[in-house]
DNA sequence: GTAGGAGCTAGAGCCGACTCTAGATCAAGC
DNA sequence: GCTTGATCTAGAGTCGGCTCTAGCTCCTAC
């Protein structure tokens, strides 16, 4: 008999809320539709943790939900759409580049700002040891 | 007697709609309050919209609207807080660099991933090379 | 003079991704 | 028996960053 896990054990292992578990099982994003103790409490097994955790960096990496939905309905489907899984995975693979490669921009311009101020707050230094503000 | 630019050739040069360069203005997020034509309408300068296009970068590194809003206004103070801004624009540099490892870190599961079908697929072909997916 | 088009203000609406609430159930410990 | 604490469902609320609307004023061109 397989060990299962409660929503907040989950949540604890996941660093997502029980809210946000909740959410994502109503929103179509588990592998597998969640089993239910008698009571009707979910049952986690490790295997959706880890399905969870694939899911946690995609979300992380900004695929909005839908797109995670379907990945994950096609792997529900089972064999035979590899194809489709691996198109969905490279095109995220591409934004993910994209967003980077404009991170990296943006860090240019950022850091040329930063070197400017560095430079003035020099010069003030070296131009009035005593009087570091300007003033 | 410099030429000024319309709201809407700002727009147009900086990509933003007008409503969002009416919105950025009310954040307080304009170096200087922009001048306004006999008749209400903005009159944009070559200054302004060089400041747009920083503001923009810092946006579209993830810099949230209060902090830009604090960022300008300490420009708009004039010299003297030197310090203040360039702390303020390590801080964010430090923010867009946590942003970027973690988008390198998704990046590379998102490979392995990727490698995973590119290999199944591989396999499918390899052993059955009339029946590509495997039916 | 009138139709179009750009602009104005104040304020409402939208979207995504959660987050929280209310009100109920249930199991365990005292 | 009763409290405590975790869980449940359905649905409402939040937040950031725009985006859009309504109703108005201008200016220009015909």
């Amino acid at each position: 008999m397989q060990e299962t896990l409660s929503i907040g054990q989950v949540a604890e292992r996941t660093g997502l809320s029980v809210h946000a578990l909740r959410f994502y099982e109503r929103e179509g994003i588990l592998a597998h539709p969640v089993r239910r103790a008698p009571g009707g409490n979910r049952r986690y097994t490790e295997d959706d943790v880890e399905w969870l955790t694939l899911c946690i960096v995609l979300r992380a990496s900004g695929m909005p939900v839908p797109s995670i939905r379907r990945y994950t309905e096609l792997v529900r489907e089972g064999a035979g759409n590899e194809r489709d899984r691996l198109a969905l995975l490279k095109q995220h693979r591409a934004d993910v580049q994209v967003q980077m490669e404009r991170l990296s921009e943006c860090l240019d311009l950022i850091n040329y700002k930063v070197g400017v101020y560095e430079d003035i707050l020099e010069d003030v230094l070296t131009e009035h040891p005593c009087d570091p503000m300007g003033n």
